[in-house]
RNA sequence: GGGCCCGUGGCUCAGCAUGGAUAGAGCGACGGCCUUCUAAGCCGUAGGUCGCGGGUUCAAAUCCCGCCGGGUCCGCCA
């Protein structure tokens, strides 16, 4: 609903976007008199007033109520159509309130992580970011496939399948049972350089299609993915598909990335098989295939992109901060060939307080031990509580703290992972979101015990709305503009803070706004509110991946 | 050394793309609020040279230049 009353103002005006930004001081402001004032050398005040009385001439505007000119901004005030509007829309559309019509198939591929191990926290932020924008796209209408692609031919799986090949495996969960042989085997690697043989041999034979070696790297990743998926299924993460790097070396598509390159003339044979870096103003040449005949990662990536252009109009792929050189180049080559390249959301990294992770060196806190910890806390909160199903809403807290923890910071920032303040849920976070659902949830329950209240009863009528009912209805009015602004900037972490002012305006509307004790006409009323606000932040909660608890 | 990212109260962050009206939250600290719809909540107080220095502008946390601090990348690794 916001979209359109901005559309309005927008109209109204005759201007940019750019002139039209959200304000503490009206619910939408104009500094278009500024710039008009630069141009021609006048008053912006006068400007602004003059602007105002010609828009109030122009009359019919089906949102725009009060305007305004102050110090020469333009203030615009929604009127009571917009508000009854916006709850009306809220009820009716119910679950599907917040979607927009965009249209198209999208491919985002996340998390992605070598077949090497359990998926520590830094993969974690990767899933989240990836997953919330999957559920932000499909909110918008995209039909979104998920995927993983799978690096099952890089050196780090060749080390873990002979690692585990030489030590067998222990009888953990299997992702971490793999990491244990892994990490041994490096350290063997370490001591003994004449493994490298074996593990360049092993690398050789699985790219040659070597039936005996395919059996033993499926084996083992396999085994990884196994356990990957279900930690990820444990923090409502899922993918529509697993792609392995393995698959465009056996359907040909390496060979056609080959040929492209050589009939653009970038591809030097010689040896090693390489792109001439000084035609992409590269510092160096990029290696594409071995002396002994294997090929890299970037080779495998160029060729699943060629596979995402014949497939998708749409694709984007979350990556970590240390992939930007190697994203910049697959993206400059792919152009370069007359490829599209992929959108990437980077995502900066995840450190613990003693420094990086790393998986190799055994130096990481695995996804699952965060998720058990964090129930095991929730848990504790829930001991002395008299309730049904404690795990289930343990479960909910711990993944909605978890999940919120990640996706609230923005993308560039670097994060410090600290025990103390993931373990921490009596902080404005994901508890309470859920707490502000479940408060709204309880209020309506309370008001159908004593009296079956059907939609026709709940009214809400714009002329009684308070300062603060007004504010918190705009807020909720926002659903979809904001869902607009993920999907143009990619960063869900503005999705995040808008669900968490929705959940804090409820609270100030809850504080000094009786419900179910006020006469009738105002509670009919303020139910509307009550139950728009419960739609907001269930519809809000779900594109967080993060359960709607109806009591807690 | 070069590229990219970050630097906002004690701590964690929002705001920066598109400059604009007194820089916003949470945690922590301090003081209050449960006979009234869930206190996982609410109210109040203290706490800020927006890393530093220049510049552009009527106006800079936001744009430009330089510097400092932290992260990351610069493999026939991924």
């Amino acid at each position: 609903m916001f979209r359109f009353f901005k559309e309005e103002v927008k109209r109204s005006l005759n201007c940019e976007e750019k002139f039209i930004r959200e304000s503490e001081h009206s619910d939408l402001t104009s500094t278009i008199s500024f710039k008009i004032a630069k141009e021609k050398g006048e008053d912006a005040k006068k400007i602004a007033e003059k602007l105002v009385s010609e828009i109030k001439t122009k009359g019919e505007f089906s949102y725009i109520g009060k305007v305004e000119a102050i110090n020469g901004y333009i203030n615009f005030f929604v009127n009571n159509t917009f508000l009854a509007e916006t709850i009306r829309s809220i009820l009716n559309r119910d679950e599907d309130y917040g979607s927009l019509d965009l249209k198209g198939d999208v491919l985002i591929e996340h998390t992605s992580a070598n077949p090497d191990g359990p998926l520590h926290i830094g993969h974690l932020r990767n899933s989240i970011i990836g997953d919330t924008l999957a559920r932000i796209f499909k909110k918008a209408g995209f039909n979104v496939e998920t995927q993983y692609y799978v690096n099952d031919m890089g050196r780090q799986t060749a080390i873990a399948v002979l690692g585990v090949n030489k030590f067998g495996l222990s009888e953990k969960k299997p992702d971490h049972a793999v990491a244990e042989a892994y990490i041994r085997m490096n350290e063997e690697l370490e001591k003994n350089s004449d493994l490298e043989k074996e593990i360049e041999e092993i690398m050789k034979r699985y790219e040659d299609g070597d039936e005996n070696v395919i059996r033993l790297f499926k084996d083992v990743v396999e085994k990884v993915l196994e356990g990957v998926i279900e930690t990820l299924k444990n923090i409502n993460v899922h993918h529509d598909s697993f792609v392995l790097e393995s698959y465009f070396v056996r359907n040909g598509y390496v060979n056609r990335i080959f040929d492209i390159l050589d009939k653009n003339g970038i591809l030097i044979k010689n040896g090693a098989w390489k792109i001439d870096g000084s035609r992409l103003q590269f510092e160096k040449d990029v290696i594409l295939r071995r002396e002994n005949g294997t090929t890299l990662y970037i080779t495998r990536d160029l060729a699943y992109h060629l596979w995402k252009n014949e497939r998708y109009p749409r694709f984007i792929n979350i990556l970590g901060a240390d992939h930007k050189l190697i994203g910049k180049q697959l993206s400059d080559i792919l152009k370069f060939i007359g490829l599209k390249p992929p959108e990437i959301v980077f995502f900066e990294f995840v450190s613990l307080p003693e420094g990086s992770m790393s998986t190799r060196r055994g130096k990481f806190i695995s996804a699952d031990e965060l998720i058990e910890k964090t129930f095991e806390e929730a848990m504790k909160l829930l001991r002395d509580r008299d309730m049904d199903e404690k795990e289930k809403i343990a479960k909910a807290v711990a993944v909605g703290a978890l999940r919120f923890d990640f996706v609230k910071i923005a993308p560039e920032k670097h994060m410090v992972f600290d025990w103390k303040n993931a373990l921490d849920f009596e902080r404005q976070t994901a508890s309470y979101i859920q707490y502000s659902h479940a408060r709204a949830c309880s209020i309506l329950r309370k008001a159908n015990r004593n009296e079956e209240i059907t939609k026709d009863e709940v009214r809400f009528k714009p002329e009684l709305c308070t300062d603060v009912e007004r504010k918190h209805i705009i807020l909720l009015s926002k659903f979809s503009y904001i869902i607009e602004r993920v999907i143009n900037e990619l960063r869900p972490n503005i999705f995040a803070e808008y669900l968490m002012k929705v959940a804090s305006s409820f609270n100030d509307f809850y504080r000094d706004h009786p419900v179910l004790n006020a006469k009738e006409e105002i509670r009919m009323h303020r139910l509307a509110i009550v139950d728009s606000t419960r739609i907001v932040l269930r519809n809000g909660l779900e594109l967080l991946g993060i359960e709607a608890l109806e009591r807690m």
